[in-house]
RNA sequence: GCCGUUGUAGCUCAGUGGUAGAGCACUUCCUUGGUAAGGAAGAGGUCGUGAGUUCAAUUCUCAUCAACGGCUCCA
């Protein structure tokens, strides 16, 4: 007998080698059938695995993010089942579950796969869900196994072989399809009732691009059609979010062929967000002590040499223009204009710290493949600022940035997102890395410490920072789940360095400044894409394109609207009037669905006393207030920036 | 950059080897209506661009551009 463990603590005890299936099903039949894997001592092993010794259990299903990914990764099994009966002689490579669902890399050799396929592959993944196959699994050698895959002329899980150790190896068989996989698995196929191939993508072999590319397809699947309906459901919502979609139909931004790919256009409402957001930044800065600069769009190409951007950043940078003889390049990034900003007058430890501000216009040449509405685009305004200090400053001053940060993320309700500590790796110093070892070390755990010390959420990387110095991103997801950086706080000992920029310490000697390089609001491209997607286009009042719109009842009370219209746009209120010769009903509908904040209804018995009736959007009609009182409640909501 | 898909009116989308349609939006007229769609009429498209096949191409083929889904990249 051995003792078996429960999560509340309770001790039953089980005949040796009974599995976590028999175990469920002496709680409950119902138990059992939801059974996808089980934890025992905390890794995560099949539901069908003999346990031979005593062992804390706890059952996986549905809801545990390990049942979850297992289900998933018997998915994958199940549609490479399906994918080898109708595409013979397939050669898969590797097949796991991902974050919504799972994938499966195949090598198609000559053939193609199209969307019509998918269906087909549902359709036969349904008949092999339904045959009851059970999932088994087997030890093998590696002689064994190699000799399988070799027989089957397999280079893919040949080389995946290469990487296992004997007695590390193990096939899962479902059905009639075999694989090399260290699992766990599902106890049963049936388990998988709801089926949706999601696409097909290509995908470089081992994530190289100079691998060959092989075919990707993507699917998720669920215990019920429900959950599958209810996905899909969730998939159109998000879609609706999506700020590409919203950026057009808010009038916010626009792309046209003849400027050119990742140039966007701001249209007059996202130009006034752009103002808002420049307006917030401007006061916060120069309450932080920072002072504006404003610098060219191009730069000669020595200065790109001082900086080490060339040539090993060439590729991102559009390609020279030529002038006098001299390369020019438009800039990717602020940073050297700002350091001359700082080499042109001599400084000394009383000019420290020097902070700059800048919203520099940038221009990366980004792939083709990367643009990505505003997300990602090739012409982009950063919110961008470099504070040069010496390193007894550098604790304090990192810390302002980074509650920094943490204010503005509160004005604008940013809750989900990860702060991401990047940190060299010691090994890459001199390549990939600039070679100070006791600069990365400084800085690092002076970083780590700002983070702590703030009680700042984080996680740490290995291996992501900037060439030049650690940094903290600001990770956050698009609506259709792709992450971004949203803003970036870094350390630099490089450039200093580099552009030989100096002040003269209390000893009068010269000494090298350390840089933070910060944009707390990363580029106005990305964060007004990522805003439409957080608010779903409702903007919070003080940065709504149009705050107020007044609906006249009939066109009798035209004037009347223009007076109110005209008082609120006096006191700096964005207000407009529609006159159309509709009827009130569809003006509100209207209005509401162009997410205007405030509407004001009009008409005879508003005008009489000069009031309006006000509704909110999203909150249905508000009753009634003088036009001085609601003129007055929305200026102060406006300049409390509300969210 | 690579693999795949797509490109028809401002938007969402039908459709066809014989030069195009719907709904919404837009314009005009009727209606002057009190809190999420009043009615009628009208205007609007070289069917992404270029070439080829054909008596004839928006439709078939090729190229190209762009967008979308991934991969790679992201100082």
């Amino acid at each position: 007998m051995i003792k078996i463990t429960f999560p509340d603590g309770a001790v039953r005890s089980f005949d040796e080698g009974v599995t976590s299936l028999d175990i469920a099903k002496s709680i409950s039949e119902g138990l059992a059938k939801k059974v996808l894997a089980a934890s025992i001592d905390g890794v995560v092993v099949d539901a069908f695995r003999p346990i031979k010794q005593d062992a804390a259990l706890r059952l996986l299903t549905w809801v545990d993010t390990d049942g979850k990914s297992t289900f998933w990764h018997s998915s994958a099994h199940l549609m490479a089942e399906a994918v080898e009966s109708v595409f013979p002689g397939v050669k898969f490579w590797v097949g796991p579950a991902v974050e919504n669902g799972f994938y499966y890399d195949m090598d198609l050799g000559d053939r193609k796969m199209t969307e019509e396929d998918l269906l087909l592959l549902e359709k036969k993944m349904n008949e092999l869900a339904k045959k009851n196959s059970s999932f088994t699994r087997k030890e093998i050698s590696k002689t064994d196994a190699i000799q399988y895959f070799n027989q089957k002329g397999d280079e893919y899980k040949l080389d995946l072989l290469e990487g296992l150790q004997d007695g590390e190896i193990t096939f899962y068989t479902q059905g009639d399809f075999t694989d090399l996989c260290r699992g766990p698995h599902i106890p049963n196929t049936s388990l998988i009732k709801a089926i949706k191939l999601t696409s097909i993508a290509g995908a470089y072999w081992k994530g190289n691009e100079k691998n060959k590319m092989l075919t990707r397809v993507y699917g998720i699947t669920f215990p019920s059609q429900k959950e599958l309906d209810e996905y899909l459901a969730m998939l159109e919502e998000a879609k609706k979010r999506d700020h590409r979609k919203l950026g057009k139909e808010l009038g916010i931004y626009t792309m046209d062929d003849d400027v050119g790919p990742g140039l966007p256009l701001w249209m007059p409402n996202g130009t006034i967000i752009i103002e808002e957001l420049e307006k917030l930044a401007k006061e916060t800065e120069t309450a932080a002590g920072y002072k504006r600069v404003v610098t060219p769009h191009i730069a000669k190409e020595s200065m790109y040499l001082t900086s080490g951007h060339l040539p090993y950043y060439a590729d991102s940078m559009f390609p020279p223009m030529e002038m006098d003889g001299e390369k020019y390049y438009l800039k990717a990034m602020n940073c050297p204009h700002h350091h001359k900003i700082f080499d042109a007058e001599p400084k000394s430890y009383k000019d420290l710290p020097y902070r700059i501000a800048e919203y520099g216009t940038c221009y990366r040449y980004e792939q083709s493949g990367e643009l990505f509405g505003l997300m990602r685009v090739r012409c982009l305004h950063m919110n961008d600022a470099h504070i040069y200090c010496s390193r007894e400053q550098f604790f304090d001053e990192f810390r302002a940035v980074n509650e920094m940060y943490l204010k503005y993320f509160k004005i604008f309700g940013i809750e989900k997102y990860v702060m991401r500590l990047s940190l060299h790796d010691p090994s890459k110093l001199g390549q990939k890395y600039v070679n100070e070892p006791t600069l990365w070390k400084e800085t690092e755990s002076m970083v780590r410490k700002v983070l702590v010390e703030t009680g700042t959420p984080f996680v740490e990387v290995q291996d992501e920072a900037a060439f030049y110095g650690p940094k903290i991103d600001v990770q956050i997801w698009s609506t259709i789940g792709r992450e971004f950086t949203l803003a970036t706080n870094q350390v630099d000992f490089n450039s200093g360095i580099k552009f030989k920029l100096s002040y003269t310490n209390t000893n009068n000697e010269a000494e090298v400044p350390l840089i933070i390089h910060r944009a707390p609001l990363g580029t106005h491209e990305r964060f007004i894409g990522f805003l439409l997607e957080h608010y779903a286009g409702r903007f919070p009042l003080w940065i709504a394109p149009l705050q107020v719109k007044v609906l006249p009842i009939s066109d009798k009370f035209s004037a009347y609207a223009h007076e109110v219209c005209q008082t609120l746009t006096k006191a700096g209120i964005r207000s407009s009037i529609d006159e159309r010769n509709e009827k009130i009903g569809k003006k509100i509908r209207d209005t509401e669905l162009a997410k205007v904040p405030f509407m004001l209804v009009v008409g005879e018995k508003e005008m009489l006393e000069n009031h309006v009736s006000v509704r909110r959007q999203g909150h249905g009609d508000l009753g009634t207030k003088s036009l001085q009182d609601f003129t007055q409640e929305v200026l102060t909501e406006i300049q409390q920036r509300k969210s």
